[in-house]
DNA sequence: AATGAATGAGCCTTCATTCAT
DNA sequence: TATGAATGAAGGCTCATTCAT
């Protein structure tokens, strides 16, 4: 419902066989392009992973370049879908503790980013931007764009409210996002090994503790700074 | 240092040719490795493009791996060389403007991290890390480890001055670069697309400002932090 | 069985041409390996002679190796059913000159020797043997060994039926085609230009005379030995 | 001193190390053809095996062509001589027992057949007569036309002192070496296999014993045709 | 709509040969 | 003389794409 393109009559079979296999095509497609990259991937494999004839993704898609578009716009979604669920209920009407909320996105978020699917959309556009300029617009366009602005947003929210000392959202949207999530390239070979779930969860207690320096209300009641307050 | 680099000595043609073609061959093969990925890079492209003949590059390299490895391997020196440089003199030995040098190191850092050469191990290290695992973490032995561990060791003598309040030396270095670099991606579409300068600027200016509030010792004298100030 | 190789439907375009193709293939193989030898033979010349593209030979036989041997294999079989076909009808049911039915299948058999395909199996067989083992055992089980046997039992059975005087039956067998062949190699260059005939047809009249002198039964009354029977 | 070309002054060291470098190559050059195929075998092979650089091969040869020509033809003499060698002494002056010493020369022929370096050259020549056929005329004319012409000329003479009976010398030496040594071939693969000794004894014997039914004379009263003599 | 078969183009690699020392 | 270095040519193999069914 979301993406459909044609999906006339989901209830006639014809159409739900033809649904089916673009569907197999595509999940195939974003599976041997993440795994080889576009030049190596062949059409052989994904036509073989999707379990159709290969003339049928030229059918479908047109031709390779096609296909790796439409791949990545698809996995963009999901990935988009994703971290944009993982923003809501940020920040509740009553930010009581700014500091567990604060942390309870980034993790979130984090956990969105450490996805499988977000490398392979990572790695895919490092490599391949230089020859399809296009799609990295579309990219961040579909993607981080809209999650960067959705934080973007919520932040000004809470700074209206008094909650955040911030004079450009924007600004400590991306700081944010820098903050809990600029270690995850290293921490897991750029996404080809497991992370340390105990160091990246330090990792983004840290970001958080930084932010909060940098940007949290100065005498404010509610904020767990103990260690600096002083009477 | 039996076989060393430059060795100027002109007057000897004798097993010059050798380390000028040798030389040639990796310029190209880093340039086209680059611009194509390794898949699609052609030695043919990288032959012409070094002004040897194919089988010379089987001669110095034994294959199309090893010279991709050796390419990146010698980019990620070069560039090494640089970034490390742009930390020498930081700080110096009587801080007395905090922020400009810390805008001086990461707007050095930041030119470091836009040139070409950089981005184009970053490009290529994304995109063939699933293929070279061993690549990777050669690459970070040799280039973004010793940069790291230079700015961290940096900071911690600066924390042990009294002039920063820094706990974890190694997660502060992360967060400055975090904080200064994390926007280059996007800014230059992931180094396709020259950057703006003013943006960029802003960007470092932004981040160092952060990184003051997050980290600056409290009641220091010194400080430029009278916007804050409260009388 | 499952699928023949004649399959003499010529109305059904379907899946004939890829019968064809692949018969056009084997024989084009075999003349280009016969004439080449293996490393020499290019698969290129193998295509261009089959009227194929080069990929079509992958298709089919998945490499240069496989079809070598399955080229090999079939020309063995064409040449092993020539072979057998020469020894049909020997002996008669009254052999009542024997000698000219030896010199019947004995210029039979080596009119299938002088073929030029089985030329080619006998210098890719000697010239390849090193490197595959294999194709020759499955040459000698498929050809010679079956022209072998049939020509022993065929003499086992004149020696029971008293027309000739062998203990041996497969020793017989393979002196008698040393006798009748063994010039073949040298008055053919190794197969490589065309026999005399009358040289041959001596050689083989000779062969079959010492065969005779040698296992003809002594004292039969229907032998021809009227040059050395003393009264 | 049989075949030396330049060889001027022996003592020089200079002309020494030369004649051992030709000599190293062509015993490499022998070694790696029979094992590779002419167009197979490699010149880095080659010049590894004889422990010299590439270029000096082409100093020695002028190419690879030539080298092979000269490799087969020292091949072929060392071969020849040796089965010049086998029939000296045949027969004897007075060959009382026929039998034994025909049998003595076939076994030292054969072994002479079943050498490692014969069958390099038999397989060689199969494999590249149709490339090179002056090859096969000059090895023809060094090996085997000298060891049939001394072998049919002994028959001669032992013909001519009625010791055999034999009309056409030549004919007869060529069906005497084809009973002893057509099935080697079939017995060691090509020359690919060991020869099991005990066959190989038992098909020279009986080769012998044949060629004896054959060719002995009638009425003799040294043979030993105990089993066939009736009073 | 889906597919088996076929293909033109291109790539990595190797080799016989030559050049300059 | 002997060699390290370089190269033009060619070969085996793969792939994206199309045709006919």
């Amino acid at each position: 419902m979301s993406r459909g393109e044609t999906q006339n009559t989901p209830d006639r079979p014809t159409g739900r066989g033809r649904i089916d296999k673009r569907r197999a095509i595509l999940d195939a497609a974003i599976r041997v392009f993440a795994r080889e990259g576009y030049a190596q991937a062949g059409l052989d494999a994904i036509a073989a992973e999707a379990g159709v004839a290969k003339p049928t993704i030229y059918n479908h898609f047109g031709g390779k370049e096609t296909l790796f578009r439409e791949a990545v716009m698809e996995a963009t979604q999901r990935s988009s879908t994703k971290s944009l669920a993982a923003l809501e209920g940020f920040p509740t009407s009553h930010p009581d503790d700014l500091r567990t909320e604060l942390e309870g996105v980034a993790t979130r978020l984090v956990a969105c980013f450490r996805d499988e699917n977000s490398w392979a959309l990572q790695r895919l556009l490092y490599a391949e931007t230089v020859r399809f300029p296009t799609v990295f617009d579309d990219w961040r366009a579909a993607g981080p764009a809209k999650v960067f602005d959705a934080l973007a947003g919520r932040l000004a929210r809470l700074a209206n409210a008094g909650h955040l000392d911030i004079s450009e959202p924007e600004r400590a949207a991306g700081q944010f996002l820098a903050l809990i999530a600029d270690d995850m390239p290293m921490l897991s070979a750029l996404g080809t090994r497991p992370i340390d779930d105990e160091a990246l969860r330090r990792a983004v207690e840290s970001g958080v503790e930084t932010f909060l320096k940098a940007f949290a209300v100065k005498g404010a009641k509610n904020e767990d700074q103990e260690d600096k307050a002083a009477p």
